[in-house]
DNA sequence: GTCAACAGTGTTATAATATAACAATATAGG
DNA sequence: CCTATATTGTTATATTATAACACTGTTGAC
C-alpha cells in the first residue's frame, strides 16, 4: 500500500494534491518576491503557475503556446526574459538535458540539483540527498576542484510507472 | 609541487602528453569498433579526433567548421550522424549544459557520466567516483525508482586555474 | 503632482542547435 | 558481379535561444 511505502517527494506520489503543489508554489513566490523586493508581475507569476500545471517540464515555446491561447501575444522574449526571471530567483530549474523548465518545489532554501526524470510519464522529481553532495563535495575537494553548482539528473522509471505496468 | 598532489584525470593535468591523449583514444576507439565489428569511417575518425583536439567540449557547428576548414563540403547532418554514432559506441559523450561533446576517456567500460566543468579553461575532466554512484544508486532505490542511467555536471574552477591566479 | 530614471514589456530579426526526408554512393556478403 | 544494406550527400526545416531597439509602466525625488 503506498502509505506503507518510503516518503516520496509530491511530483511521484501519483494520488497528491496538485491544486495544492500549485497554490502553494504561486503563495512561496509571492512572498518570496516580496521579501527580496522584486516585482512577480503578471506576465512572470503566470508563467509560473504554466509550469507548475504539471510536474513534467515545460519547453520555452509550450509556455509561449499557452500563453497565446490565454490571448496574449507572447513572442519569445516575453517567455525567455520570465523564465530568466524565475530561475535567477531560484523559483524553476532549467533541466538541460531536457530543454525544459519545471517549478522549483523548496525555493528560497539552499540545494543542489538533484532531479529524477522519469522516461514513461515525463515527470521530474528534484530531491535533496545529502549523501550525494557530500560525495560530490569530497571528491572535487580531493582534485582541487572549487565547486560552484552541480547537476543530477537520473533518468529511469518512477514507481507509479513500474507499478502500472505489473 | 604537482607530483605531490593527488592524482588527477589527464585532463585536468596541465602539464600531460595530449599528443598522447588523442593516440591512446583513437587506437582504443579502432578496437573498440574492430571488437564490436561496427565501422569506425573516415568521417567518424576524424569527428572523434576534432573533439578530443582538447579537453574543452566542442559543439557540432564548430566540428562541421573544422571539416570544412579541411576541404570536405560537411553539412549538419553529416556531423550529426558522427556524433551520433560516436555516441552510441560511447566513444564521446554529451555535456547536455553546454550543448557540446567530449571524448570518452575510458571507452568500453560501463561507467557513470561525472564531469567536472571548468569556468575558466573550460576544461571538461570526466570522473569515476564510486561513492557518487553509490549514493545515487540508494536514493533512487529508496523512492522505487528504477535508474537508467544519471549524468553530474559539476561546474566550478579547475585546480590549475585557480593555482594560475594567484 | 510631475518628471526623471529605471524596470519591464513589445516587436522584429536572427543566432545556435538539431532533425526530417530523400537521393546518391560505398561496402560487404552471396 | 550484383544485390542488400550501411553510409554519406543535399536540401529544407524544426527547435531553442538571444540581440537590438522601441515603447510603457512604476517608483521615488522634488
Amino acid at each position: 500500500m503506498a502509505q506503507r511505502r518510503p516518503s516520496l517527494p509530491p511530483a511521484l506520489s501519483r494520488g497528491h494534491d496538485h491544486h495544492q503543489c500549485v497554490h502553494d508554489a504561486l503563495e512561496a513566490a509571492d512572498q518570496l518576491c516580496a521579501s527580496r523586493d522584486v516585482r512577480l508581475t503578471e506576465v512572470r507569476r503566470r508563467v509560473l503557475e504554466l509550469i507548475w500545471a504539471s510536474h513534467a517540464p515545460v519547453g520555452a515555446y509550450a509556455i509561449m503556446d499557452l500563453l497565446r491561447g490565454e490571448g496574449r501575444n507572447a513572442m519569445p522574449p516575453t517567455v525567455y526574459r520570465a523564465l530568466d526571471f524565475l530561475l535567477e530567483q531560484g523559483l524553476i530549474h532549467r533541466i538541460a538535458s531536457l530543454n525544459a523548465y519545471i517549478g522549483c518545489s523548496h525555493p528560497g532554501d539552499a540545494h543542489a540539483m538533484q532531479y529524477l526524470i522519469c522516461k514513461k510519464c515525463g515527470t521530474v522529481a528534484e530531491i535533496d540527498d545529502p549523501a550525494i553532495d557530500k560525495a560530490i563535495a569530497a571528491t572535487t575537494e580531493t582534485l582541487g576542484f572549487a565547486l560552484d553548482s552541480q547537476t543530477v539528473e537520473v533518468a529511469g522509471v518512477c514507481r507509479d510507472c513500474r507499478d502500472a505496468t505489473r
